[in-house]
DNA sequence: TTTT
DNA sequence: TTTT
């Protein structure tokens, strides 16, 4: 069992990029606003790094962009790489579904509803290019 | 919203330090087995950082050791610190509640079961002593 | 372990009662909309009874109305009650937190954005008035 | 998004039926004992029903008996139907994994262990047969 | 490296 | 640095 649920804002535009057999792979972070204490302080935010792929990671590519809200549905995915021959740990969410909850094309100002003719409930899925 | 819920098991034996205000904090990690492949195929599995507080991480440092199962209900936190002039990020998960699969005080046997007298369901939470 | 996370939209204005001692109970139902099918034929919504308790549930009444989105985090609660000498098993989720995605007090139009001054991230939250 | 979690125990063998398809239909209900009070008073438990699709229906008729303990991610499906010229309203919970975590075929006696020769971390699934 |  |  690993499951994630998150909602928050891209703290850029996405990052896409293609596998050697051409699977998109979009990464992007999202702040999350940690739940404010008793007397109403910030508490801060969390940033955790997204991973996305195949037809989803092209939407997110299109419709992404730094600032907007997204649902995402998912599970940690932990690796490591070496740098600068040092060992670098990664915690990821790779994101099986990503639910737009604000809209709009790339092109387009960031205000929520239908813009682009896109319904709402949109959902960057296609199981047919889900990689796992 | 920031929900995460897993089951894995311990890949070590709880640390745990206390804060200057006594509050105790445990840290392990656990391994979580992916899913394995349409062909039975294992798929490796991914590792976790899991912080506890209060008196859940008292109960985690008496009765979890490595390789027992556990299930965290809790949230993604990230961060960073300094190391050797380098900025280093972290993704850990803060375990609001820790729920045992298997039972056992630390000095027995790894066996599940109710030993030490422990009711099954028991869980290592104490509300008062969530700093959060 | 019993967690929920849900975003949908008010079917209907919340119902608000009080109880003898003096704590306010909301209800509401909230539609989520199924993922479409992969040649993107509409599949329904599912219509889940939402239960919520203390201060959150008069923030719920005061800024909720049919058709506002909400993120719910939460657990599932059955019970019963006899209804003309039969039993009626019912299925609710009680919300640990309700996040509103739109805003704006009921007397308001329904459209985003910080109306009634208040800031986007606000949580329905007391943690003081939860009770259980 | 339309998200669940439960760790539970069977409260009966499950039952399972066939479509006209011959898709395999498992229902049965867990039980999820709720947290005890600060003061470690039972607070009962909760009994959501469950239904699961396809092969993994078939490994829950095959492995799963009144008492086994599993852990559930799926989502909230509600519908109706009538009964005696009244509409009766469900709320279930569609499983789309099932982890079992206790092992052992119905025919043999109800411990923990790998009996019947299933590697621990078995989960009944088979995305092939996943009718959504 | 952080969003409104 | 990884668990059964």
């Amino acid at each position: 069992m690993n499951s994630v649920v998150l909602i928050g804002r891209l703290t850029r535009d996405p990052e896409v990029r293609y596998t050697e057999s051409q699977l998109a792979v979009a990464r992007f972070s999202i702040a999350i606003n940690r739940v404010p204490g008793r007397d109403g302080q910030d508490r801060g935010a969390d940033f955790p790094n997204i991973v996305v792929f195949g037809k989803q990671a092209e939407n997110c590519e299109r419709f992404l962009t730094k600032g907007r809200q997204v649902a995402i549905q998912g599970h940690i995915q932990t690796g490591s790489y070496e740098k600068d021959g040092r060992k670098v740990y990664t915690t990821d969410v790779v994101a099986d579904r990503v639910e737009f909850l604000e809209w709009g094309d790339r092109s387009q100002s960031s205000s929520q509803g239908s813009s682009a003719g896109i319904p709402e409930g949109f959902q960057a899925i296609d199981d047919d290019d889900i990689p796992f």
